[in-house]
DNA sequence: AGAAATTTGTTCGTATGTATT
DNA sequence: CAATACATACGAACAAATTTC
């Protein structure tokens, strides 16, 4: 099933927001007016309105009344949300997001072992032995080399609870930005994360202390966590850019 | 004037966001259908389709073709681009956002020192006399109580130049998304930014640290910048939630 | 400066497929 | 299965603002 019944104001909003992000159509430019866009794709001028409305939501364009829509620099006007639907094949984003995932998991870990209720403690004991259990299972069914799919949703849980303990809406909004690309960002991300959800003891190390309330030692462990992955990453050679 | 010509979508859009964000209708719950939105804001029914594609694309509804729009839970579901619109008489809110970007000045800081550029630091330190000019002319007019809205500006083309010179797109976005709210926004940064405005020595101590190339000390000292704010804004008492 | 053409903003009407009852 | 309510989609038209001549 290739189109699975997607609205056509999104298949229009998919392809405008693809060719600025990849940028085949450059900041300053203009896009073509509502008609030609309808006439182009072939549907109502009402779908081209709504996807316009979408890019200029996501700060990609600025329209103005009579004016044409011009295509703004998404890397100064755009948010977070972005991230997930750059081109993939960039490693730099790969990297650039892993990078500021660590940021946030040191600060994350440190305040949740802080700040966090015993209800907290209890969800994230449970959290824990259910990922335990289920590296084990993968460990023993797969092999090492091969975290499935079901080990990170396990995982992606844990650090749900961590976020959700801080009491920080910012971490928790931020948290779901970087992630919320559901279907390629998961496999990529299963590829980055390989080190954090192979590491048995750090992670157990982390849980410990976030229980026990020592803030110090659970950044620690989430900067050990982090450290292999991000050094793999960021090379000695400069950014790309 | 009281309205300045913001499109009828606009209003809808806005007024159901607020609805969400604010708590008035809870997650689970079901939002009117399109006909009864357009006859109670007497607006015309595609308005109120770009209100809800909108209200989608923001993680804060879940359309359903045949049945009706459910209200998502958006502390799940929702990026940080929601943070900015979030109910600003929070201070919780602040809290929380101030917190994000301490910790992601803090790294920015520091992989600013490692990777910019000749360019970055030409640049770093224009902005960074023109700040240190800024913040003499405030001193010396108003008086180190009240920084104004240049003050700021200055200030924020000199965290400009170092996200910039990190070459990581993820900080850029996040960066974005946490001061796009241009009204209230920044009213209510200048205040949390109050200490870090004035503090000469720390800023003039960072910039010299991206300068030398000296990660950690970069890192210290916006850590120093934040500090202050930083245990005002949390203090011993427990996360509101 | 002013008029015409272009473009977005808005509304009405209509038809169709889908989910709920 | 039928009826109803709903989202999806297309078409035409006019208003308002901008650009261009």
């Amino acid at each position: 099933m290739p189109d699975a019944r997607v609205p056509v104001s999104t298949v229009v909003y998919d392809a405008l927001r693809a060719d600025i992000l990849s940028g085949r159509v450059r900041p300053g430019d203009g896009i073509p007016s509502e008609r030609t866009l309808s006439e182009r794709f072939e549907v109502n001028r009402h779908a081209v309105r709504e996807a316009v409305k979408r890019l200029q939501q996501a700060g990609l364009v600025q329209v103005s009344h009579g004016g044409a829509t011009r295509v703004l620099d998404w890397r100064r006007t755009g948010g977070l949300e972005l991230l997930v639907d750059l081109p993939p094949e960039d490693v730099g984003v790969a990297r650039a997001a892993y990078e500021l995932r660590a940021c946030i998991a040191a600060d994350v870990a440190a305040r949740a072992a802080a700040r966090a209720t015993d209800e907290d403690r209890a969800s994230l004991a449970a959290r824990a032995a259910a990922f335990a259990a289920a590296r084990e299972h993968c460990v023993a069914t797969d092999g090492p080399v091969s975290p499935g799919p079901a080990l990170l949703d396990a995982y992606r849980e844990l650090w749900d609870v961590l976020v959700d303990a801080t009491g920080n809406i910012a971490y928790r909004l931020a948290y779901n930005s970087l992630l919320h690309g559901e279907d390629a960002v998961t496999a990529v991300a299963v590829i980055y994360l390989r080190d954090e959800l192979l590491d048995a003891e750090t992670t157990d190390a982390l849980v410990a202390a976030v229980l026990d309330s020592d803030a110090d030692a659970a950044r620690a462990a989430a900067a050990t966590l982090t450290a292999h992955t991000l050094t793999a990453l960021s090379p000695t050679e400069a950014p790309s850019r």
